[in-house]
RNA sequence: GGCCCGAUGGCGGAGUGGUUACGCAGAGGACUGCAAAUCCUUGCACGCCGGUUCGAUUCCGGCUCGGGCCUCCA
């Protein structure tokens, strides 16, 4: 037989009758939580807005990842095929409190001596790295916005003589072209008072550039000629460009954080309205069916900003000792819609209960009988999977299926490792499963996998095992001084002695804010 | 100033018109030379003031506090 891939065994579980709770999903256009049904059956397409990269992702911008990989990995576990597209923007937005200006690509490029390029490719690289850490699945494709200036300028010139209008400092869009506009933030007020000037001759205060020239005289390190002069695309432009270029209007969603529901995704969606011009013919379009928003990760001043800089990032986590997927499990524990609040106690507590949930999955490997659950299959689920099981696996399914209800599933991925006297051979297989859904790699990880040895550790793990093995001598001796004394040692040296775990020893934790 | 959101035990975080998840921490027990790790058991909450109701943490109103967006942001 051939082993499967874990969520095509998972998706064919959806065909059980005991199995199907409907899909629902929060859709930011209506506020509401609605059925979810794809434009192509059995396939979904998903856009995600990516980073842009001037600088490392923080904590908080990887939130919006795991959410959308829950999402897509809900989308299998419901039978659906998936394509989806994360850009990366690499190139554009401005680094003042103005209209024009600056740009954060140009600025860091100026900042480090490096050409705006190598920037690109090294936080680019640095992204990727994070993905992966976070056992994110790769997307379909990764679209970089410089490779699609040209379909960008031809988007616009499309939409310029209906929609837009020129000024000294580049196209505008002309937001009161389209109908609805900022529908999506739930409305807006031209009027209110802006905190900043706005640039001078546009219509409207809510209008967005489209094409941003180059100031005169001066020459940027990424700047391409269009017909409005020399310069680079505005950043709306971008996503709506490569969302139609890769997956076609409409898709059916668009995730992002919730910071882009009120300018980013209606400036998109108004771009897709012009572009389309199809309001009329089909009310309501907006270049998606559904569009999802994340809620931020916090800390007690607020969100985390990149842009405010002194921010956490997974490199920095790791170099603490904390294994990626703590992280993963931090968020998970929290609905994506929810703020999840930030703090060094958080992470250890997380860290600990991937821990234990990884030491239940090899203890129950340990016992199994076969080794079934590297390729369940829906015919030997079925068969074998003891009634005490289903229901977990109907609740478990009922939770991510409302709205990707992930802090109730965590507990049931817990009550399938502890439940008694079910032969172990089936408790992997709905573990495996479960675990498809949620991304924790329950299934290949190790105890020993999460004994990250931080970046300053005052000792070497073979130092380690030589002073266990003294230690151990000195047991055997029953000289209990000298086993304390060399037991204080170690602990001095940030290592925890665990004489009755396999393991043996691990490393202390000790995080402090912002680390 | 405009628009919007939140307030649950020590911390994080679900949920509900009446018996209120779960995780981490804490407590007790088992194990250990003693610890740690692990396992078992377990205490602890619904911002304030009104209203609706037989009954509200859950619905409604007001208040207070916190946060977000309005400027690049996940």
């Amino acid at each position: 037989m051939t082993p499967k891939p874990l969520h095509a065994i998972a998706w064919r579980m959806s065909d059980d009758q005991h199995i199907t709770a409907p899909l629902r999903l929060f859709n930011s256009l209506t506020r509401t939580i609605e059925p979810f049904a794809p434009i192509e059956d059995g396939h979904a397409r998903i856009y995600s807005c990516g980073p842009t990269v001037y600088n490392y992702a923080h904590l908080g911008n990887l939130r919006a990842y795991v959410f959308t990989d829950t999402l897509r990995r809900t989308l299998l576990w419901k039978g659906l095929s998936v394509t989806h597209i994360i850009n990366i923007t690499d190139v554009g937005h401005l680094t003042s409190d103005a209209d024009a200006g600056d740009d954060k690509m140009e600025a860091a490029a100026r900042a480090s001596a490096k050409s705006i390029w190598d920037i690109a490719a090294h936080y680019t690289q640095a992204f990727k790295q994070n993905i992966a850490d976070l056992n994110i699945l790769s997307p379909s494709e990764w679209t970089v916005a410089t490779d699609y200036v040209p379909q960008m300028i031809e988007f616009a010139q499309k939409i310029a003589p209906t929609h837009c209008y020129e000024l000294e400092s580049g196209l505008y869009f002309d937001s009161s072209t389209v109908p609805d506009y900022g529908a999506l933030a739930g409305g807006r007020d031209d009027a209110a008072h802006a905190r900043i000037d706005p640039v001078a001759g546009k219509r409207n205060a809510s209008d967005f550039a489209i094409w941003r020239k180059s100031p005169p005289g001066e020459q940027r390190q990424m700047e391409w000629d269009s017909p409005w002069g020399k310069g680079a695309p505005g950043w709306h432009l971008e996503c709506s460009v490569m969302s139609q270029a890769r997956l076609g209007h409409p898709f059916d969603i668009h995730t992002g954080g919730i910071d882009h529901r009120e300018i980013h995704h209606p400036n998109e969606i108004a771009q897709n309205q012009a572009y389309c011009g199809c309001t009329d013919a089909e009310p309501g379009f907006t270049g998606a069916r559904w569009w999802m928003h994340n809620n931020f990760l916090v800390d007690r001043s607020g969100k985390m900003s990149k842009s405010k800089g002194g921010f956490t990032t997974l490199f920095s986590l790791i170099d603490a000792g904390v294994h990626p997927l703590a992280y993963r499990l931090l968020c998970l524990g929290a609905h994506y819609r929810s703020e999840l609040e930030f703090s060094a106690e958080g992470v250890a507590a997380a860290l600990t209960r991937l821990k234990r949930l990884v030491m239940g999955v090899e203890g129950l490997k340990a016992r199994a009988e076969g080794v079934t659950w590297q390729s369940p299959r829906l015919d030997y689920l079925r068969a074998n999977l003891h009634p005490k099981l289903v229901p977990l696996l109907e609740q478990f399914d009922a939770a991510i299926a409302d709205d990707l209800m992930t802090p109730r599933a965590l507990p049931l991925l817990e009550e399938a490792i502890a439940i008694k006297k079910i032969p172990v051979d089936e408790k992997l297989c709905l573990i495996a499963a479960f675990d498809a859904a949620l991304g924790l790699n329950l299934m290949t990880l190790s105890r020993a996998d999460l004994r990250l040895q931080p970046k300053h550790a005052a000792i070497t793990p073979d130092a380690i095992e030589v002073e266990l093995e003294r230690r151990a001598a000195a047991r055997a001796d029953k000289d209990f001084a000298l086993s304390d004394e060399i037991r204080d040692a170690l602990v001095a040296q940030g290592v925890d002695v665990m004489d009755g775990d396999p393991l043996r020893w691990d490393w202390h934790l000790t995080l402090t804010q912002g680390s």
